[in-house]
DNA sequence: AGCCGAACTGTTATATTGTTGCAATCCCTC
DNA sequence: GAGGGATTGCAACAATATAACAGTTCGGCT
């Protein structure tokens, strides 16, 4: 696996030695347990830096010697999300680490097709245009999905000069 | 499979044949081939009136005697999809008909978890909002998926009223 | 320390959703 | 009515996700 483009600058190890420091602070507040299973499974999907499959999961924990069946995965996977560890894309059936852990955030993902890096936007104002339509119809909500799939400034200028 | 609470004062019959009588219309203009098998499963997901999944097309399909495999009912449903007659929920894994065939708009969907209807939400607040954050980062978008799950008006009522 | 109950993990099997590849058929155009 | 692209039939299979149950670990409590 390649670490895409955009994140060939930046010191990757260390970013994600940050967001696994993060993790386990905010496990340890809420007193959630972040075993040895989910906290592989959480480095290994920050390591790649790009939405990885449950079963490219699965794969990396075999390969770790590391005997594993679907439900371990799965089940890694769902505590994470409760914990707002991890964001699942439902677009491309796979998981990526999340920024934003701890601060209360909608995910609203620029998932680009080229290189498939995902960014996660915050700013306020898509979520903001949700809620009031929504509740302009009247309707509770209880979660929301934004997904937007397209091609990232870097994927665009290489195509140009391609 | 029982009409949902929201639709049952409607002339449903007529508003399923209004979908079809728009679809073939729509196909003809842009010379696509609205064959049989493709407006019978248009007809079966506005019948239901909610999201459907392939498999339950396919089985709907199986009961009127057609010979049908899962690849049958996967292309009906791309090229559905490639003219705009339907949408798949990602959140769902799952097909509704869209009511606003042939007009251009960004599918932004109201799921309701208990009596399981969607909403198409029309309005361009959202998908301008989205458009505003994507090009403030440089990003070109493909394609746009917002599903809004949570509880319609009438079923929080139901559930107040219990 | 030792016990209890809850949470976590291992394991097998299975369900659900979606795709590939190739042959046969249909339908439009010339 | 012959050629060629689109459509369909069909069989196999790939990818994603869950169910059910047994065993194990962990933390709180006495």
């Amino acid at each position: 696996m390649t670490t895409p483009l955009p994140y060939r600058q930046h010191d990757h190890a260390h970013c994600v030695e940050h967001a696994l420091a993060d993790a386990r602070e905010i496990c340890k507040r809420s007193g959630a347990r972040l075993t040895p299973i989910r906290e592989r499974v959480l480095q290994l999907i920050w390591q790649s830096h790009q939405p990885l499959g449950a079963y490219e999961l699965l794969a990396a924990l075999s390969q770790d010697g590391h005997q594993a069946a679907p439900p371990t995965v799965y089940r890694a996977l769902d505590f994470l999300q409760q914990h707002g560890l991890v964001h699942r894309i439902a677009s491309l059936n796979a998981f990526v680490g999340c920024p934003h852990a701890g601060r209360a955030h909608t995910g609203c993902f620029l998932i680009c097709q080229t290189c498939r890096n995902v960014l996660e936007l915050t700013g306020k104002e898509i979520s903001a245009a949700i809620e009031q339509q929504s509740q302009r119809q009247g309707f509770r909500i209880d979660h929301v999905i934004v997904e937007i799939s397209g091609q990232c400034p870097a994927c665009q200028q290489a195509a140009a000069n391609s």
